[in-house]
RNA sequence: GCUCGGGUGGUGGAAUUGGUAGACACGUUGGACUUAAAAUCCAAUGAACAGUAAUGUUCGUGCGGGUUCAAGUCCCGCCCCGAGUACCA
C-alpha cells in the first residue's frame, strides 16, 4: 500500500480545523504550558523555508507537552503594522490594510499546510483597532506613571510627591518630567529616505536597519519612553532567565552598566563642567576637558576670540551622519573653547576643548581627558599637542597605558595601588562636594514616535502646550484615512495632513491631536498577553487568565531580536507588573533561538560596460560585475538555461551570452530574500514530498540554533524513511499489524528510542531525535516486527514530528480518539539492560582481542577468564597486570 | 579593536560531557530487479600500507605543546571562519 501523503495530509488538516482539535481553554486541573513563536510580519513574499524552522520546533514541543499531560497554549498572530506595507502603499497607492490582509491570508494558508497545531481562535493582528486599542491603553498607563526611585518601581502619577512652592505651570512641568512616556526635544536619528525618526536600536552602522538608508542626527520633538529607569532591573533579572548566554550577553552589553565617578571641574563662580569617568584613579593625569559638540555648555563656555571656529565646528559636526563620524574614528577633530577649568584634586588649571569623539548622549556629554591612560585621549593629545602625563607606573614611558599599577606623579598619593586609589578619590570628591561614585548606563531612553502612517496613533491631544490624554472610554483612537501615505520632508506625519482628524472640538474647546504614530515594536511588546484573552473588550486580558498562563514557558524566534523586541517587551512587562496588571516581572521564561536558513544564491556575470553575460568559468580575463539570478532558472546545480533566462526579464532578452558548452553560474550562500532571487518556498516541497517530510527534514538538517544554507540533497533520505515507517504498518493489501508477542530485540530498540526521544525533545535536540527514529525503523523492519504493541508506541512517539502520517496510522488501529490526545510513551528501564557485553581490550595500543563478560562479573571472574586464555594471563607480554579499569560497567583498559 | 560562538570524512552532522571517533543521512562505487531508464532493495565507503582473502598495522577531530592508563572533549600558546558590537570615557 502506497504512502499517499497528499490525501492523508489534507484529510487530517481538515479534520483538525473542523474539530478544533487544538482549541485551548483554561483548565485548573492541568499544569499549563505556554509555547510561543515570535509572530511574523506578514511580508508580501510569503513564507520561505526559513520561517517554518522555528514554527516546526515549537509545534513539536506543543504536541509533545500535550501528550505529557500539559494544557498547552500555542497561538499565532501577525505583527501587521510596519514599514514594508507602507512603502508598498506609497508606491502603488493601495491601502496598507488591503495588502496586509491579503498577505496574512497567504501566510495562514502556508502555515496550515505544515500541519501546525495552533489555536486559530486566538489569532490576533496588531493593526486591528480591537488590538491596538489596548496598545494605546498601555501607552496611557506609561504616560500616567512615574518611576519611584526609592521603591525602584513604577507608580501611578497621582502618587508623585510634588515639591512645595511651585506654580501651576511649574507643577505641570515637574510632573511631565517624571512620566514614563514623555515628550522631549532631543537629538534623534533622522532617516531622510524613510521620512522618519529611528530608535538607536534601529540604526546599524549609521544606516537604517530596514532598507539601509543613511541616518543623521537632528533635534526634534519626540515621545520618549523612560526605559533607562529600568536599566538596573532589566540587567539584574537576566540572571533569572533561561535564555541563551549570548542573548543575555548582548542585552547586558546594550544596557552597558559601568561604575565610576561623576567629577565637577569648576570654571568660575557661575560655571562648571561635570564629567563621568570610570577611571577616577587617573585624575592627576587629566590634562584637559572635552565637551561633545551638542553639549549646551559648548557655546556657553566659548570665549569671544574662539567663537567663530567653534560655531563652525559645531555646525559641521551636526551635518555629519553617524556613518561619517564612524569612518573617521582614527582621525580626531576638535577645537579649543578658550576657557579653562580647575581639576578638583590636583587644583591644576586645564583647557576645555570641543570634539565629536565625545558623545552627547552618554554620561554628561563631557569627559576629563587622560591621554596617558586612554587611547582616544592619547590620539587627540598627540594631534593637538596637549600635555600627556603618566600617573600609573608602566614600562613603556611616553606611551598610552590602560592597565593597572602603582600610582605615580600624583603628589602625596604616589605609590598607592590604582584600584585602592579609586576609592580614595571618590571619598575625597564627596568631602569637597565636587563629585561622587556613580553608575552609568549605555542604554538611552527609547524614542517612541515615527512620522509615519501605518502605525498606532498616539492617544494624546494638545491644548497649546498642555497635553490631554484621550480618555479610556474613547479608545481605540482609530487610524484615520489619508490622501497620501507619503511622509513629509519636514518631519511631520501623513496624519497631520488630515485636518478634520487632527483638529478636535471637545466640549466647545479646540484641541490638536498628536499626529505621530508608534514604532513597529509597540504592538509586539505585549501581544503574548493578548493571546490569553484575545476577544476581551473590557480589559487587555482578564487577570485570572494572566495568572494561569503567564509566563511564556518557551519562546522561539530568531536571534535578530536579541536587543530590540526582547528588551522593549521586558520593559513594558515590568511596568505592567509594577502597576499590578500582570503577575510576574518577566514575560519569557525560556528563550530558544532558531538559526537562520540561508539561501544558495546564483550569480551570473556581466562584462562591465557591455551587455554581454559570461559563463563563470571564463571570467578570469574580464572585468565583470555580479548579478543575482533566480535560482528557479537553473537546470541543475550550477547550470543556466539561457532560453528561460531570456524569457524571464527584458534586460536579458537582447543580451549577448558567452560560454563553452554550458553556461555556468556562481553559487554563494546569502540571507534568503526576495530581492536576491534565492527564496525557496515550502509550498513546492509540500507538494512534492509532503509536510511531514518537510517537518522532519528541517529538523534533521542540524541543530536548531545553528544557521545553515538550505539544500535539498538529503530530503529523499527523510522521505524514504517515512515510506519505510509507513511500510512497517502496511503491506501490499493494506494495514497489517498483528497482536503477536513482540520480539525481545524490538522491545529493546523501542524503549531505547523512547528514552532518547524524551530527553532529546526536552533539550531541543530534534536532529538527533530524527536519527533515533531512523535507527528504530530500520531495526524494526529488519526484524520484520508486526506486533501492534511495539508499532502503536512507535506511532505515538513520532506523532509530534510527523503528525499527519501518525494520525492516519493511529486511526487504523481502530481507536476513535485523535492521536493528539494520547499520552506519550514512557520507557521501561528493564528493557535497556544489557546482560552481556563484548569489549575489545587494548594493551598499550599493541594487542587487541575481544572478550565476553557478564554485566555483573567480578574482578575475580575476569582473572579466571584471563588465566584460561593461553595467550593472556595475569602476566601479559611478560608484564604483570596491575589493574583493570572499569567505567560504567565496561572494561576500558588494563594497566600494567 | 573588543565580546561571544565555531573548526570532526567528499557533504550535512553524531559522540552518554574524559572512555571503541565518524551514529544517522546524503553522495560515490559495486550488485539485484528491468529490453532500458526511473524508482526500489542489498553491500562497501576516514586515509595510508601489507595480504588472494578473512584480517592486520600505522596515521587521523584547524596547528604546536602539556596533563592523563585514556583527550574531539581538560590546560597553555597560535591560525582560520562566523556572529554581535563599535570613539560608551
Amino acid at each position: 500500500m502506497v504512502y499517499d501523503f497528499k490525501s492523508i495530509e489534507s484529510k487530517w488538516q481538515n479534520y483538525w480545523s473542523k474539530n478544533k482539535t487544538f482549541k485551548t481553554e483554561m483548565d485548573q486541573s492541568k499544569p499549563k504550558y505556554y509555547v510561543l513563536d515570535m509572530f511574523p510580519y506578514p511580508s508580501g513574499s510569503g513564507l520561505h523555508v526559513g520561517h517554518p524552522l522555528g514554527y516546526i520546533a515549537s509545534d513539536i514541543i506543543s504536541r509533545f507537552k500535550r501528550k505529557k499531560g500539559f494544557n498547552v497554549l500555542h497561538p499565532m498572530g501577525f505583527d501587521s503594522f510596519g514599514l514594508p506595507a507602507e512603502q508598498y502603499a506609497i508606491k502603488t497607492g493601495k491601502h496598507p490594510k488591503l495588502t496586509t490582509d491579503i498577505n496574512i491570508e497567504r501566510f495562514k494558508k502556508q502555515l496550515n499546510k505544515l500541519g501546525l497545531s495552533y489555536d486559530w481562535d486566538r489569532e490576533i493582528k496588531t493593526s486591528d483597532s480591537s488590538y491596538y486599542k489596548w496598545t494605546q491603553w498601555i501607552f496611557l498607563k506609561l504616560y500616567n506613571s512615574f518611576f519611584d526611585v526609592n521603591e525602584n518601581k513604577a507608580k501611578d502619577i497621582s502618587q508623585l510627591e510634588i515639591p512645595n512652592g511651585l506654580n501651576e505651570n511649574e507643577k505641570m512641568q515637574f510632573i511631565d518630567s517624571k512620566r514614563l512616556a514623555y515628550l522631549d526635544n532631543i537629538h534623534v536619528n533622522w532617516c531622510e529616505e524613510l521620512g522618519t525618526v529611528l530608535s538607536n536600536e534601529e540604526v546599524i552602522g549609521g544606516l537604517s536597519e530596514r532598507g539601509g538608508h543613511p541616518v543623521v542626527r537632528r533635534p526634534m520633538r519626540q515621545w520618549v519612553m523612560r526605559i533607562t529607569a529600568y536599566a538596573e532591573r532589566l540587567l539584574d533579572d537576566l540572571k533569572t532567565l533561561d535564555w541563551p548566554e549570548s542573548i543575555k550577553l548582548s542585552q547586558k552589553n546594550w544596557i552597558g552598566k559601568s561604575e565610576g565617578a561623576k567629577i565637577r571641574f569648576v570654571i568660575d563662580k557661575n560655571a562648571f563642567v561635570d564629567v563621568f569617568t570610570t577611571r577616577p584613579d587617573t585624575i592627576f593625569g587629566a590634562t584637559y576637558l572635552v565637551l561633545a559638540p551638542e553639549n549646551d555648555l559648548s557655546i556657553k563656555l566659548t570665549t569671544k576670540k574662539n567663537k567663530s571656529i567653534v560655531d563652525d565646528y559645531i555646525t559641521k559636526s551636526s551635518q555629519k551622519s553617524d556613518l561619517e563620524r564612524q569612518e573617521n574614528v582614527k582621525d580626531k577633530t576638535g577645537v579649543f573653547t578658550g576657557s579653562y577649568a580647575i581639576n578638583p584634586i590636583s587644583k591644576e588649571k586645564i583647557p576645555i576643548w570641543i570634539a565629536d569623539y565625545v558623545l552627547s548622549g552618554y554620561g554628561t556629554g563631557a569627559v576629563m581627558a587622560v591621554p596617558g591612560h586612554d587611547e582616544r585621549d592619547y590620539e587627540f593629545a598627540k594631534k593637538f599637542n596637549l600635555k600627556i602625563i603618566s600617573v600609573i607606573h608602566h614600562k613603556n614611558e611616553g606611551e598610552c597605558y590602560t592597565g593597572n599599577g602603582k600610582i605615580i606623579n600624583s603628589g602625596k598619593f604616589n605609590g598607592l595601588d590604582n584600584q585602592k586609589f579609586k576609592k580614595i578619590v571618590c571619598d575625597k570628591l564627596r568631602e569637597l562636594k565636587l563629585g561622587e561614585k556613580t553608575i552609568n548606563y549605555k542604554l538611552r531612553d527609547w524614542i517612541f514616535t515615527r512620522q509615519r502612517y501605518w502605525g498606532e496613533p498616539i492617544p494624546i491631544m494638545f491644548d497649546g502646550k498642555i497635553k490631554i490624554p484621550v480618555s479610556e472610554s474613547a479608545l481605540p483612537l482609530e487610524l484615520p484615512e489619508v490622501e497620501s501615505f507619503k511622509p513629509a520632508s519636514d518631519g511631520s506625519s501623513p496624519l497631520a495632513r488630515n485636518k478634520s482628524w487632527k483638529n478636535v472640538l471637545l466640549n466647545g474647546k479646540k484641541y490638536e491631536r498628536e499626529t505621530n504614530t508608534m514604532p513597529q515594536w509597540a504592538g509586539s511588546c505585549w501581544y503574548f498577553l493578548r493571546f490569553l484573552d484575545p476577544r476581551n473588550s473590557k480589559s487587555f486580558a482578564e487577570k485570572n487568565k494572566i495568572d494561569y498562563w503567564m509566563p511564556v514557558d518557551v519562546y522561539i524566534g530568531g536571534a535578530e531580536h536579541a536587543v530590540l523586541h526582547l528588551l522593549y517587551a521586558r520593559f513594558w512587562h515590568k511596568v505592567l507588573y509594577d502597576l499590578g496588571h500582570v503577575s510576574g516581572p518577566e514575560p519569557f521564561k525560556k528563550l530558544v533561538n532558531q538559526g537562520m536558513i540561508l539561501g544558495n544564491s546564483a550569480f551570473i556575470h556581466r562584462i562591465k560596460n557591455t551587455n554581454t553575460y559570461i559563463s563563470y568559468d571564463l571570467i578570469d580575463e574580464y572585468d565583470v560585475q555580479k548579478i543575482n539570478v533566480d535560482i528557479d532558472l537553473l537546470t541543475n546545480n550550477n547550470e543556466l538555461n539561457i532560453e528561460t533566462l531570456k524569457n524571464s526579464d527584458i534586460k536579458f532578452k537582447n543580451a549577448e551570452y558567452m560560454f563553452n558548452e554550458k553556461f555556468i553560474v556562481l553559487r554563494e550562500v546569502e540571507k534568503m530574500s526576495k530581492s536576491k532571487f534565492n527564496v525557496v518556498s515550502p509550498d513546492k516541497i509540500c507538494d512534492k514530498y509532503g509536510a511531514d517530510t518537510l517537518r522532519m527534514y528541517e529538523m534533521f538538517l542540524g541543530p536548531l540554533e545553528q544557521s545553515k544554507p538550505w539544500n535539498m540533497d538529503g530530503i529523499t533520505g527523510v522521505h524514504n524513511f517515512l515510506k519505510k515507517f509507513w511500510n512497517l504498518f502496511h503491506d501490499e493489501s493494506g494495514f497489517n499489524v498483528l497482536d503477536t508477542k513482540p520480539n525481545e530485540n524490538s522491545l529493546k530498540i523501542l524503549h531505547k528510542t523512547i528514552k532518547k526521544v524524551n530527553s532529546d525533545i526536552e533539550s531541543f535536540s530534534f536532529n538527533t531525535c530524527v536519527s533515533a527514529f531512523m535507527i528504530c525503523v530500520n531495526e524494526l523492519s529488519s526484524l520484520n516486527e508486526k506486533s501492534s504493541l511495539v508499532l502503536r508506541n512507535l506511532c505515538l512517539l513520532m506523532s509530534p514530528f510527523a503528525p499527519h502520517i501518525c494520525e492516519e496510522i493511529w486511526s487504523k488501529f481502530g481507536k476513535s480518539d485523535s492521536i493528539s490526545n494520547q499520552d506519550f510513551p514512557i520507557h521501561n528501564e528493564s528493557f535497556l539492560i544489557e546482560d552481556k557485553f563484548e569489549y575489545p581490550i587494548s594493551f598499550n595500543g599493541k594487542l587487541r582481542f575481544k572478550m565476553i563478560f557478564k554485566l555483573d562479573c567480578e574482578y575475580s571472574d575476569i582473572e579466571k577468564e584471563l588465566s584460561h586464555n593461553e595467550k593472556v594471563s595475569s602476566y601479559l607480554n611478560g608484564k604483570k597486570i596491575k589493574k583493570i579499569i572499569f567505567v560504567k560497567n565496561k572494561i576500558i583498559n588494563i594497566v600494567f
